[in-house]
DNA sequence: TTTTAAACATACCGTTCGGTCTGTTTCAGA
DNA sequence: TCTGAAACAGACCGAACGGTATGTTTAAAA
């Protein structure tokens, strides 16, 4: 593909993608997008078989996205940090500080969108969405077995259950954040969570 | 209206809800909620003035429901335990049950589903949306007051914090819960919360 | 039994929808 | 400079859309 031609794509999905977390999918019409982007119709077609190849497309673009933008966090979090417990202390406050910025405010979860209309699309956009919200989570996983492999816990918990609470305090905040238009929602949680952690660890770090 | 007209009435906002509860509300016509009703175009536009009237209407009805579900389990569990403690955690063990009943699974929250193609609403219609989650969460919030003030917790913690945690934790729990199929999800979500207040509040209850 | 309004049925209308078709422009490589 | 394919532009199409207009049925009150 030409550079023209990626930019023109690139810009087709961007615009998608902030008319579709306004909207949803099925409320945003292929003109909708044309519009928006100031593009022809000829030039969406050139690049997208049909509507449904933009949604297919639009979430693997923006899982790619944002799968990087979770790594990044994390390597930068493991690499000032040795502890895995202030490796995820440090990248849920900086998790926080991102999901909170006033200048880009989040409209939400895209997984979230595509989920709650989940039956108007084919089965390997609803594998997708839940496999990067899998992927999601085995990260957080992962680190949490780290922390309580080294912390016994002051209760009984699994790693699996911690992750499945961030994650679900994450897309429920993000729910609420929309519904009441505070901005400052999903980070609260994200705080609330950590101050779970510090109740369930505290314990076995000092003593360490 | 008679009692024929209240019944279709009533028909058409039943299929409506589902229908939007699978495809969204932008994702459903009229025409598809005529032909899973079963009733004529008259008949619809009789009862509801336009499409975006049947939003206004179904939202309205719904919040209805859900609040006397809500009130009714409240009330249960006020009336079966003296302890403010013992109420919520009879009410978030009715709602477990509840919620996660494999006979008539949950597809989510509409109040989501609203807040997720809020663009296409006009103001009363979201702003009914954050006043019901609002009403939620001050049943909640009353509820935490007055086990906070009984018992006072290990860690410093607001009732509206735990209120905010809970409804994310429900909220995010069924994003995840059909996002996965899985209908356990956001009643483990609740269970998991519970063993936070335990963590919270067994200290002061012992000693009490 | 007659009257009347609510409750419904259906043909129809203008618009918007996703998608196609045909043609033009752009631009890298021969 | 020429060539060909990629990149785009926009007119056009049939189907589906939300909504209306006009008529028929129902059922309770007079």
């Amino acid at each position: 593909m030409s550079k023209r031609g990626e930019l023109t794509r690139e810009h087709i999905l961007a615009t998608a993608k902030r008319l579709i977390m306004e909207n949803g999918f099925a409320g945003t019409s292929v003109d909708d997008i044309l519009k928006a982007a100031e593009v022809s119709k000829g030039a969406f077609f050139h690049h997208f078989k049909s509507r449904a190849d933009l949604a297919s497309k639009l979430l693997r673009w923006h899982a790619a996205q944002d799968i990087t933008m979770f790594r990044t966090l994390a390597a930068e979090a493991e690499a000032t940090h040795d502890d895995p417990y202030d490796q995820l202390t440090r990248f849920l406050t900086d998790f926080e500080t991102y999901i909170s910025n006033p200048t880009e405010p989040s409209r939400g979860c895209m997984y979230a969108v595509f989920t709650y209309e989940s039956e108007v699309f084919d089965e390997d956009v609803t594998s997708l969405v839940a496999d990067t919200l899998r992927e999601w989570s085995a990260i957080y996983i992962r680190k949490f077995q780290e922390v309580i492999d080294r912390y016994p816990p002051r209760r009984p918990v699994s790693a699996k259950q911690l992750s499945e609470m961030i994650v679900s305090l994450i897309e429920g905040g993000l729910v609420l954040q929309r519904a009441f238009g505070n901005t400052q929602i999903t980070a609260r949680q994200s705080e609330h969570f950590r101050a779970y952690l510090d109740l369930l660890f505290a314990d076995s770090r000092e003593a360490a």
